[in-house]
DNA sequence: CGATATTATCATGGGATTGTCTTAATATAG
DNA sequence: CTATATTAAGACAATCCCATGATAATATCG
């Protein structure tokens, strides 16, 4: 189908990637400390595609989030408890946070000394969504309910 | 390039869409009322391709935002006054707020009753997003500063 | 009516994100 | 040391956002 007119754009707080990533590190936390867990069960467990999940891990592990180790018996495990990981060290290694959110307009200029219309207005709702991921740990969100889905 | 790991995703609060329509309403309501606005001076002054805001305006007159009229003194103009238009009214028409917002792991069926991890947490801070963007109107954002480029 | 200006629509392409499949590298078990 | 299990990495495809260019439809002016 061709596109015919502007099409229904993104507008997402997280990339799905970003998304993958939390639920896969929420699952370790569930966990932790104990045994690795297995790319493939961790895949299963969180309903994420196999081998995206893969690439995803990886990132995670390059990031200090993640240790991993192959054959028998490999897997990967948290390598920091959940209490000193924050939302945004996972976040961060997969969207640029902070910056976009700058400004609602999208002006790259866009600053406390040349602001944008809405710039007053928006500042205060940013900062809330940038304190939620800077606070907010991953054993912060682990106690707060029984959903285990992800 | 090929790909080889995950990509650093999304993560846009609006779309890019979204964005340059907002900037021309913006504009637009800055000359209301008043004579129609050309896409073409409407493209220069937003900083936006000629084109594809073509196709954006088009959609906010389908949604009701702005009026055309075609041929010489043609152009576009806001259909209600500033202060009736919610940045919702128009982000609405681009992106899926609220639902994507919803559950910040991307769980369809993430609810009060089947909870996230993060549900709790999470909620203020979507609240608050999904206000500014319900009760913030054009009007409000026009005189909130000095900045004209969008 | 004919010429011109302007929006509306159609066809097409590029790049990023997401996803799949295959192969390589490496650690453990026996 | 050989077989096996598991992560790491590479090549490739689907889909979507963003963007461009060309053509059609329609309103105004002379």
């Amino acid at each position: 189908m061709t596109l015919q007119e502007a099409t229904r754009g993104y507008s997402k707080v997280l990339s799905g990637t970003a998304q993958y990533a939390l639920r896969a590190v929420v699952r370790l936390a569930r966990s932790y400390p104990g045994a690795p867990m297995r790319a493939d069960d961790l895949a299963h467990a969180v309903s994420v595609p196999r081998n995206y999940l893969g690439k995803i891990l990886h990132q995670l592990v390059r990031g200090g989030i993640l240790s991993s180790s192959r054959g028998k018996h490999g897997g990967f495990t948290l390598s920091v408890p959940p209490d000193e990981i924050s939302m945004l060290d996972v976040v961060s290694l997969f969207d640029d946070v902070g910056e976009q959110r700058g400004c609602l307009f999208g002006r790259p200029e866009c600053s406390d000394e040349d602001p944008c219309p809405a710039h007053e207005r928006w500042r205060a709702t940013a900062e809330q969504l940038s304190t939620f991921f800077r606070e907010t740990t991953i054993a912060d969100v682990l106690g707060d309910s029984a959903g285990t889905t992800p």
